[in-house]
DNA sequence: CTTCCTCTCTATCGGCGATAGAGACGACCC
DNA sequence: GGGTCGTCTCTATCGCCGATAGAGAGGAAG
C-alpha cells in the first residue's frame, strides 16, 4: 500500500492507542508502516506536524459530524453535549488531552470553537461573551481531561506515599474525595458537575452586559 | 557549595527561565551545578521527580504564605485572587502550566486545594459542592494557562498558512478576537472574563442542592 | 588502621529527532 | 528508444537524551 499522509497518521493513532504519545516515535511509526524512519520526513515537516495531525485525527472522529442545536433546544443543553462529546473523543485515546493541548493550530478545534461561538451568536448572546463562554468550556474541559489522564502513580511510586500524613494535613480533600465518590458516584459525574459549574455561570453572564 | 535537592531544584528553575521546559535537560542541569550528569540520580529517582519537584517550587514562591479569607471577605473574591495568584505563579515561568500539569502528585497544589476546600466549607458550602468549585477553577485555570503558554507559531510555519481561507472558514472566531481585542483588552482581561464565568457558575452552585 | 557510608566520578547503553546525500523508479518529452 | 526530471525511499550519520553499572574519593566511626 502506497505511503500517504492519511496512512501515516492512522498508523500513528493506532500506535498512540498502543503506546501512549511517548510511545509515539519516528522510528516504531516507520517499523509499523514497514518503512525506515527518515522516509516520514518527506511526508511531515517535524514531529509536532504529526502531533497536530494526530490531534485533528482524534477530535474529527468525534466531531465528523458537526451540526448547530435544533431550533428548540436550550443552548446551555447544547453547550453541555458539545462538551461532553469532546471530553469522550480526548478520553478515546491514552493522553489524547495531551496530545491536542500540544498540537499548534488543530483545524477541527478551530472549526468546534466557529460553530459553537456562531451558535451562540444565533441565540443572541453578544459575540464578546459567546467567546469568553467557548474558551472557558473548552479550557477547562481539556484542563480537566488532561488531570483525568494523568499517569496514575504505579505501587513502587506509592512505596513511600504516607498515606496518613497526606490525610493529616489535607483533611477536607480526603473527605471531600471519600463523601463524594461514597455514594456510586464515577469521574463521569465529576466531570459533569463541574461542567455544570461552567454552564451555570455561562447562563448567568450570558446577556450581562459587563 | 555542596550539592544538595534544594540547590538542584533552584538551578532547575533557572535553567526552565533560560530555555523552557525542552531545554531541561539532566546535562545541562549537571552542567550549570559543576557537576556530571549521574550525580543527579543520587538525588532524585528520575526526571518526573525533577519536574515535580519544580512545579513545587514553582507554586511556592506565590502560594507561600497562604492565607484563609479576612471573615468579611466574600468568598467569591477569595477565589477569583486565588486564580489569579495560581495563574500569575504559572505565567511566571516558560512553561509554566505544562511543568504543573506534567507534575505528579505537587504538594503545594495539594495545599491549595486543602485550604480553597476548607475555606468554601466554612462559609457554608457544602463538601461536595466545594470540591466541584475548587477543581473547576483549578482545572479551567490550568488548562486556560496552558493555551495561553502555547507556542506561538514562528514565522517561517506561518508562510503556508492562509488567513484568507482561515477568516472564511471561521468567520466567527476572527471577528470575536478582533471584537474582543480592539478596544485594548488585554489576555489578563480575557483570562479575569473567562474566570468570571467559573465564579459565577460556583456561586449560582455554591447553595443548590443538585 | 580499617571499615563503612556518602557522594561523585567514568564509561556506556539504547533510543530519540533530524539531516545529508545516494539511488530507485516511473512519467514525460524529444 | 533514450535521456531527463520529479517523486519517493533508502543508508549512514549527527548530536542529543534519560538512565544504569560500577569504580573510587574522602570523611566519620569503631
Amino acid at each position: 500500500m502506497a505511503l500517504d499522509r492519511q496512512r501515516i497518521v492512522t498508523e500513528a493513532v493506532a500506535l498512540l492507542d498502543a503506546e501512549g504519545l511517548d510511545g509515539v516515535t519516528t522510528r516504531k511509526l516507520a517499523a509499523r508502516l514497514g518503512v525506515q524512519s527518515p522516509t516520514l520526513y518527506w511526508h511531515l515537516p517535524n514531529k509536532a506536524a504529526l502531533v497536530t495531525a494526530i490531534a485533528d485525527a482524534i477530535l474529527d472522529r468525534e466531531f465528523g459530524d458537526m451540526s448547530p442545536p435544533e431550533p428548540d433546544q436550550p443552548w446551555q443543553d447544547w453547550l453541555r453535549q458539545l462538551a461532553g462529546r469532546l471530553r469522550r473523543a480526548l478520553l478515546a485515546h491514552p493522553d489524547g488531552a495531551r496530545v491536542v493541548s500540544a498540537s499548534q493550530l488543530s483545524a477541527t478545534m478551530a472549526a468546534i470553537s466557529e460553530l459553537a461561538m456562531s451558535t451562540l451568536v444565533t441565540r443572541g448572546i453578544p459575540l464578546r461573551h459567546a467567546r469568553v463562554i467557548v474558551l472557558t468550556v473548552e479550557r477547562f474541559t481539556v484542563g480537566h481531561v488532561l488531570e483525568e489522564q494523568a499517569p496514575r502513580p504505579n505501587p513502587e511510586g506509592l512505596k513511600d506515599f504516607d498515606m496518613a500524613a497526606f490525610t493529616r494535613r489535607h483533611p477536607t480533600v480526603v473527605a471531600a474525595i471519600t463523601d463524594y465518590f461514597g455514594p456510586g458516584r464515577t469521574v463521569d459525574d465529576l466531570f459533569h458537575d463541574c461542567l455544570e459549574v461552567v454552564i451555570a455561570g455561562a447562563a448567568a453572564k450570558a446577556g450581562a452586559t459587563g
